[in-house]
DNA sequence: ACCTGAACACCGTTCAAGT
DNA sequence: ACCTGAACACCGTTCAAGT
């Protein structure tokens, strides 16, 4: 949140501005520390032992839990993991990638991979919840078609009526699902699990 | 860039900060103003006539020119397209998920997933840029793991050493392959491609 | 309709000074 | 080592007043 500013968190904890530069650089070091324990406050699901189905599991759960707590998802764009009790999330979705076949430099590039899906998914559900906060809000896309662009944009004008309905249809659950089968790749068909996905 | 403000503009334009008022609800409009005309600056390039290729090669162009332009980066997390001039790059991936034989809705959705890829890996690289450039920043992950966290977080604290390497290494063109794979799904096989992915 | 100046209620950060 | 007050250089936005 813009909540969190130097001054009125200083005020919160009952000092000036001024002393918290004694315990941080600045700024940004503030909101990495705040941080610290949040991960905790969150119970540790039980999770299915099929690696494939446990990547899945894991990375649903950072998605559900993140969606919970907003202002963590603007202190995690600063690119750390400052919470070590969050960490066991990351262990495990690097774990089951390599349990599932995937190299060491595999299983951590779909782990970026999968914290960008979710990542993006949280930013851009909570622009769309702020803008249907604030109904006076300029709307620029789809509105900003009309029929003389059909040529150029066919398939954007054609789904502009219902852009809205199947941006907020988005399924979470079952883009993740196809992201990590084509993680996978051929390492999660010939796992033994052997499976496909439809659609 | 913090460089838009409404005060900072206006100098520039040579008004008053408050006359822009006349123009744009708040700042928020404004800085989705300030996105029209600039997808016109680049040049449109030659696309691939395979829709998956094309589909690849569309998001990649997306993902090269937002890589050279960041303030538009954290416009578009607004979550709006206010520039016509860019909308021929949904247009292609929509057109080109519903050639390889995704339903409206699922190409959409695909649309979705790969914006959210693109837009995490240009956040998440600016991040690691800026940390970058001021190198008495205080680094948390992967450096606060000992050895005594291994029994808890075996892959990570193995794999500490290299983490930063790892990260570095991520290739966008590689991962997006694998995620259009996973989007495709079964679509994507029996369309006469029938494309294997390894690793 | 369009612009203005002054004001309100904030920011992050620095710096010399205190204990 | 830790905290303070005052100051610097900013913010977005409102509002009554001007043309």
């Amino acid at each position: 949140m813009a909540a969190l500013s130097m001054r009125r968190v200083a005020k919160e904890v009952g000092t000036t501005p001024m002393a918290l530069y004694h315990h941080v650089r600045d700024k940004d070091d503030l909101l990495m520390l705040t941080l610290s324990g949040t991960a905790a406050t969150v119970p540790r699901p039980e999770l299915p032992s099929d690696p494939r189905e446990r990547l899945l599991a894991v990375t649903l759960h950072m998605h559900g839990t993140l969606a919970r707590m907003p202002w963590v998802v603007e202190v995690l764009s600063l690119g750390d993991l400052t919470d070590k009790g969050a960490l066991w999330m990351v262990e495990e979705i690097v774990g089951a990638g390599i349990a599932c076949g995937l190299t060491e430099a595999e299983a951590v590039r779909a782990y970026r991979t999968l914290w960008h899906c979710v990542y993006g998914d949280l930013v851009f559900r909570r622009a769309m919840e702020r803008r249907a906060e604030d109904p006076d809000r300029k709307r620029y896309f789809p509105g900003m078609l009309t029929d003389a662009d059909a040529a150029e944009l066919p398939h954007l004008v054609a789904l502009a009526d219902q852009w809205s309905e199947l941006t907020e249809d988005y399924d979470v659950s079952g883009q993740l699902s196809a992201v990590i089968d084509g993680l996978l790749g051929r390492a999660g068909r010939e796992g033994g699990a052997g499976r496909e996905r439809a659609g």
